[in-house]
DNA sequence: ACAGTTTCGTTCGGATCCGAACGATTTATG
DNA sequence: CATAAATCGTTCGGATCCGAACGAAACTGT
């Protein structure tokens, strides 16, 4: 991650602890105190793998074309979807609606996407693609897809899918509220 | 999700389109392309997974104690290696140094941690928790920790270790660059 | 009909967030 | 030993990010 570039480094050239390092610095911190590891060491590599693959993302993929990770997750929900109310797009994007009003403002400017009143309620906004912001998507997507393979190449196909069963099993039992 | 408590839902109250519609409208757009279907989702749910358990979490546990995600992160981060370079905190927080100079300027103006000259070297800058910023750990770690079970709580602890090295291999992939 | 409630997108304040540029300090080199 | 190069934390501009408050529009019940 380049975003480290200029880190400090150990004499070995690590950018972080190892796992031992810290495993060991928070078992001391946590000396008689009563800790599920297991959930703890789940949610930590959720947040870090999600941190470090958008880093990385953003800059091999996203920033050649000026476009910011939520940029992108926004015009990919639109290209999917099509059509698209706002206040859908922020659920499907996992962003508030105030702070998408800024992002489509962005977008907007930049000619990616239109904005027009819905024909049948005047308080919603529908968002779609422009022409320019298709043909972005058709060039960007497989670039991404492909990226996405490569931080993922460690993992079987198998592998990949139970992952990615387990993350859903933890969103919807957050969603159980 | 309060955040989406005023988000429009379908008529049985969803929020999210269900997985088989999302999906159903990808394969539509994406008919024709050569597409990694298994690592788009394993990449797509890590995100959402993060973003998910932050918010939840942020809410539940942080801000009652008005924290952000962030300054709790950098808070762990020092609570756990104690007297520790900034730059140091900037890497395992996952944030640039840039962004650290501010958290740390808002902690720092509460009171839970204190900036101190390193004795060797006029240019790094020491960071260590105040007894108020040890005293606001200790009574907020296990109630995180806990909370961190229940959003972990439809997994198995074998599938939280599982996840948890999946989650690795992927981070380690990436930095190796 | 029509006042009260709900639901839209937008705006606002304050906190992150990043990369780049910057001064201050330390290290490396001739 | 003095100049150059590297490294530190900070500052800056611009984009997100959220929750709360807001005005406009649509719905609700009577």
């Amino acid at each position: 991650m380049s975003r480290y570039a200029d880190a400090a480094r150990d004499g070995d050239g690590r950018v972080h602890h190892t796992l031992a390092e810290t495993e060991s610095a928070v078992a001391e911190r946590l000396d008689g105190m009563s800790v599920d590891v297991e959930s703890m060491a789940a949610v930590q590599n959720i947040y870090r793998a999600a941190n470090t693959i958008r880093n990385h993302l953003e800059q091999t993929v996203l920033a050649p074309h000026d476009l910011t990770w939520t940029g992108w997750v926004v015009l990919w929900v639109v290209w999917i979807w099509g059509d698209i109310e706002t206040r859908h797009v922020a659920e499907e994007a996992g962003i508030s609606k105030g702070t998408l009003t800024g992002v489509i403002g962005t977008l907007e400017k930049r000619g990616l996407l239109l904005r027009r009143t819905h024909p049948d309620d005047a308080r919603r906004v529908l968002v779609a693609l422009t022409p320019k912001g298709r043909k972005l998507m058709n060039t960007l997507f497989p670039i991404f897809n492909a990226a996405e393979a490569r931080v993922t190449a460690s993992l079987s196909t198998t592998d990949k899918t139970h992952l990615a069963t387990s993350l859903r099993a933890v969103v919807a039992e957050v969603d159980e509220f």
